[in-house]
RNA sequence: GGUACCAUAGCCAAGUGGUAAGGCAAUAGACUGCAACUCUGUGAUCAUCAGUUCAAAUCUGAUUGGUACCU
């Protein structure tokens, strides 16, 4: 099994630059596992690193599409199974640093993903119902899928539904395995809630202070106000600006809502690394925090036999 | 100093006699194709004290705190 290092963690304990000096140390190469940071022009809201951040370190999935084009978790699986594939022939030690859990996983795990299509009659027909008569008719094709979708998560029950449509039941595919492809050690950076808190906000602060707004006025640029609808736009970071833009909101405003809107996201993120994958934790508050998870990365590495 | 008004969870806020709406925040959780998405669960006895009443956040009085105006 080819070895990958996965490193997790909420938005802003600082796992870009621990990230690299792992690289640095281990011989290794990153990849993105972030649903963000793959657009080009998103940089200062979504952290990107910078160049002299990188210092020389090979990072894959970042900047590889336009802020208008589509990325999900299909794409991110592929490429970056690709990618390990040729560090791992190079002798690189493949470092997946991320904060979209659902990518970590999918990666981690045999995950199977297939082209699909859209039947755009069904989803009209769909959009006629409520969510009752839609949760009713899901609890026909796939009733196993309702296990794990509340009737109110309309957008997931909607996409249950379609999959069942089109032959391709939701609780079939989760028949798999279940099993890590990979030998992957999968480490975790945290800190205490309030200091995580109160960096988040100082970094919001950077941000601006670093020009976000103008980073997000090039994006818009001629667009008209559908700009705002893209996918890519709903990061946060630039979700946000989208009032402040129409007029209705301050700057000052606008990064508060950032700000909030980064701590929840970090807590959901806790909440995924914590209950969907077992995450070897190391804590920045203490002391020897750094040593420990490299004598940790070298362990791991030296049993390979 | 006087008069009036106000005082409900961390914040905003319904409720004017029958045992406390809602929103935000916080927190816990779900998650196989928009996932930085989407969705779910969780909180108070109503400033304090005394009184009226079968029954008070809701009425009365006092106290404390705040706001406005007046001298």
């Amino acid at each position: 099994m080819e070895k990958i290092l996965i490193l997790a963690g909420p938005t802003g304990v600082g796992k870009t630059k621990c990230s690299i000096e792992l690289a640095k140390y281990f011989n290794g190469e990153i990849i993105s596992g972030d649903s963000m940071q793959v657009y080009r022009g998103m940089s200062i809201g979504t952290a990107k690193v910078s160049e002299e951040e990188a210092d020389g370190i090979v990072h894959g999935l970042v900047d590889c599409y336009d802020f208008d084009e589509e990325y999900n978790v299909m794409i991110f699986q592929s490429e970056a199974r690709k990618a390990i594939h040729s560090m791992t022939q190079r002798s690189k030690l493949p470092i997946i640093v991320g904060g979209t859990g659902l990518y970590l996983k999918s990666l981690y795990y045999d995950y199977e993903f297939h082209e699909e299509e859209i039947d755009e009659e069904f989803s009209a027909f769909l959009k006629e119902r409520s969510n009752d008569e839609v949760y009713h008719m899901l609890l026909l094709a796939d009733p196993k899928a309702c296990e794990t979708i509340h009737k109110n998560n309309r957008k997931r029950v909607e996409r249950a539904l379609m999959r069942a449509h089109l032959g391709q039941r939701k609780s079939d595919a989760e028949q798999q395995q279940h099993k890590p492809i990979y030998d992957a050690l999968v480490l975790g950076l945290t800190c205490d809630r309030d200091e995580l808190y109160c960096r988040i906000n100082l970094r919001v602060d950077k941000m601006i202070a670093d020009g976000l707004e103008e980073e997000i006025r090039k994006l818009i640029g001629p667009h008209d106000e559908s700009v705002w609808d893209l996918q890519s736009m709903q990061g946060i970071g630039y979700k946000e600006w989208k009032q402040y833009f129409l007029g209705n909101q301050t700057v000052e405003e606008t990064a508060e809502l950032i700000k909030k809107n980064s701590r929840q996201f970090a807590k959901r993120q806790y909440t995924w690394f914590n209950n969907q994958m077992h995450v070897e934790w190391f804590d920045i508050g203490d002391e020897e925090w750094h040593e420990h998870l490299f004598a940790r990365v070298k362990e791991w590495l030296g049993n390979k036999g």
